[in-house]
RNA sequence: GGUGAUGUAGCUCAGUUGGUUAGAGCGAUGGAUUCAUAACCCAUAGGUCGGCAGUUCAAUUCUGCCCAUCACCA
């Protein structure tokens, strides 16, 4: 059957320039696209690959404001950038549009109101933050204040990036609205929501993400944590998404709700339909027989699995409720590492794509270095810069680019620049793996692609050393048999470069394109590895093809990419003031700890560690014990059916903290080896006589 | 704290449905060679396959615990 394909990567948000992160996902979805369009048409009549900008929100409304420019300059600014970006290093969509378009905003409308239709749309009043000074509510990111756990200033609501505590806006200390710094006040406003909590939407999700190839294996594991491990059970773990936002916003006002705009989740992924119906309407193509609920096409995703949960389970529910099909597969990658660690502004190693480009490096250099990092699991992959430049050196320099350089200066001095006769016996293999490779390629297992390639270059370097031209040429004048050897051993490394570059053309496509001049051939498709050069093939001069990478070429980028702002403020306040760690009286008198009889104890399904106890601490409730439920970590130690009926301390006053597994109403008190020498955790107990609830002091 | 993932030579990574001497590339060392923008070829060194325990005739591969790193969630 013939395939036809519609493949998406994330959209890139129109607040930021392009770095090497995001390269990953754009660069892996380009090579497998590239190879997609190499098969032959019966096998893949269409693939189509469609991305766009992600053009609304606050951040971009403020930033224009800040500029002094419309939202609109703006992103049509960042659209000019990002395609130049792209197109740098060779990412070649085939269409690259905005979400702030009339084909996002019909489908948007489209399916809000079927979802409305549906009854899973719901309005419902919630508490936001307000800034009174610039009149509009304020998104998390743009309140800050005092970390109320280790008083750090300026940290934002959500998390404190000093001592790592997570709590909301509410609890900050003197918070301010980073707009106009007044202070933000809590008030009243009708939002809508996606009622992804809806029992239709879980059972479909259940059923969903669990059908074959939707999702990568470890992915679907995380999806079964989101949905909750018991089939059977009522346990909804999914909440409603709040779609809506309130006036001044840029984005689409929601049609039956004046002054509510359709808030990320209602037009960002649809920027995925809307790209690809402007692409049908300038192309032809049937948008429908694309997105209609049985869809014989092909949909995937390319993401990175930051916004799995929002691919893999509300976007899927959205189109399926909304009456369209839903994707074939969501491909996930990890994050990208430089040398190991997360890219940083201060070590110069949050590299953009612009300043990559102007300092001269070769994109196909980081093309082929992903590739050969890239395989399908969500693993994050390391950008080794040293390691980068001995790996494209080698690989790409030495071994594939130098076959047609140590080759092709013979056929033209020698030979007129013709071929002789190129379907000698050892090239077979080479043919042969074109299979192999294709099914990697497939797979998204591009590292192994590569590797059967590199292999294969090497085996060719090695039978160009054995036949030993150089030697041949220098007796080839005068004797015709050494001629011919000559002349098969060089026009057959050529046919060998011309397989490899083949199978690399995904990856390297100026490269593949270059070789296509020289060898003076049509542009590569996978069905010429079958189809030898002729005999009398006329090939051109070789000029080189691709230089190698001066470690000191990223030296220079690393420095470029240096911040050159003086460094953060230095962080302030360590949690304890000065070294003295001893705490008063009153400090330990408010640790209410208790004397607490274990009730019960049992294993709690899906945790590693823990043990659920139900404790007895003298409370009682309508006359009858009452039972605290902490959870403890101590499974590695103790078997629950012994612990019942013993007696041990509690912290009781600790504040009660939700885990996944239900709440935990306290804290046992145990022993453990804090450097973990002395294996072992050994939980307290009071000497005989003591009873549930006594204090312990 | 929970969940998931990762931990294999100096570096980046393969691999093992449990089975004789664990692999590649880079790097290092030595040799050969000079066609190739010093590339290529041959060889050598280097790993208790994170640690401990268990299952097994046999574990790097399975199980449990521990340690470390990363991410996500709380």
């Amino acid at each position: 059957m013939t395939r036809k394909i519609l493949v998406t990567s994330a959209l890139p948000y129109a607040n930021g320039a392009i770095h090497l992160g995001h390269l990953v996902e754009y660069i892996q979805t380009d090579i497998w696209v590239r190879f997609q369009k190499m098969q032959p048409k019966e096998r893949v009549s269409e693939c189509w690959y469609v991305c766009a900008d992600d053009t609304h929100g606050t951040p971009i409304m403020l930033r224009a404001e800040k500029d002094g420019i419309t939202p609109e300059a703006l992103i049509a600014r960042v659209h000019s950038e990002h395609s130049r970006d792209f197109a740098g290093f060779h990412v070649a969509f085939d269409n690259f549009y905005t979400t702030h378009s009339d084909e996002t905003r019909d489908c948007a409308n489209e399916i809000y109101s079927r979802l409305q239709k549906g009854g899973l749309i719901e309005k419902r009043s919630i508490e936001q933050y307000y800034d009174p000074v610039r009149q509009m509510f304020l998104p998390d990111r743009f309140i800050k204040g005092e970390c109320p756990k280790c008083g750090a200033k300026d940290q934002y609501g959500d998390n404190c990036e000093n001592c790592g505590a997570a709590y909301t806006p509410n609890d900050l200390i003197d918070p301010y609205s980073t707009v106009s710094g007044a202070k933000p006040e809590l008030r009243n406003s009708d939002h809508y929501f996606f009622r992804l909590s809806d029992s239709s939407c879980q059972s479909f999700l259940r059923r969903w993400t669990r059908e074959s190839g939707r999702l990568q294996p470890e992915a679907a594991n995380k999806m079964q944590e989101w949905l909750g491990f018991d089939e059977n059970s009522d346990e909804n773990k999914l909440t409603d998404w709040d779609i809506s936002r309130d006036a001044p916003y840029f984005g689409f006002e929601i049609p039956d709700a004046p002054g509510k705009y359709f808030y990320v989740w209602l037009d960002a992924p649809i920027g995925y339909m809307g790209s690809f119906k402007n692409l049908c309407t300038r192309r032809g193509i049937d948008f429908d027989e694309y997105w209609k609920p049985d869809s014989q096409t092909e949909l995937y995703h390319f993401i990175g699995k930051d916004i799995l949960y929002f691919h893999a389970l509300f976007w899927p529910a959205e189109l399926e409720h909304a009456g369209y099909r839903t994707p074939t597969s969501v491909f996930a990658h990890g994050f990208l590492t430089v040398d190991g660690a997360k890219m940083s502004k201060s070590r110069g190693t949050f590299i953009t794509a612009e300043s990559y480009l102007q300092q001269g490096l070769n994109p196909e250099w980081l093309r082929y270095y992903y590739a050969a990092k890239l395989n399908n699991s969500m693993e994050d992959i390391d950008l080794n810069l040293e390691d980068f430049a001995a790996r494209v050196n080698s690989d790409l320099v030495g071994k594939y680019i130098n076959i047609a350089s140590r080759c092709a200066g013979f056929i033209s001095k020698k030979f007129d620049g013709q071929l002789t006769t190129t379907d000698a016996p050892w090239l077979k293999p080479l043919r042969d793996t074109a299979q192999t490779i294709a099914q990697a390629y497939e797979d998204r297992e591009f590292g192994r692609a590569l590797r059967e390639v590199m292999a294969l270059a090497d085996s060719a370097n090695v039978i160009i050393n054995d036949r030993k031209p150089w030697e041949l040429a220098k007796q080839a004048d005068n004797n015709p048999e050494v001629s011919a050897q000559l002349h098969a051993a060089c026009s057959e490394a050529i046919e060998a470069f011309r397989l490899l570059t083949l199978y690399l053309k995904p990856v390297l496509p100026k490269v593949a394109q270059a070789v296509e001049a020289f060898l003076g051939i049509a542009p590569l498709t996978w069905s010429d590895a079958a189809k030898p050069l002729a005999a009398g093939h006329q090939i051109n001069s070789y000029t080189h093809l691709m230089t190698r990478i001066d470690p000191k070429q990223i030296a220079a980028l690393v420095d470029a990419n240096k911040a050159t702002f003086s460094p953060a403020p230095e962080t302030v306040a360590q949690t304890t003031v000065g070294h003295d760690d001893s705490i008063s009286i009153d400090d330990f008198m408010k640790i209410d700890l208790r004397i607490a009889r274990i009730v019960a104890a049992d294993h709690v399904e899906g945790a590693e560690k823990l043990i659920r106890l139900a404790l007895d601490i003298g409370e009682t409730q309508n006359g009858g014990m009452k039972t605290r439920q902490v959870f403890a970590g101590i499974k590695s130690a103790y078997d629950p059916a012994l612990l019942i009926g013993r007696m041990t301390m509690m912290v009781a006053n600790l504040a009660p903290r939700k885990m996944k597994f239900g709440i935990s109403e306290g804290m046992v008190l145990a022993a453990s080896d804090p450097n973990g020498n002395t294996p072992g955790i050994f939980l307290l107990a009071p000497d005989a006589g003591a009873l549930p609830g006594m204090r312990v002091k």
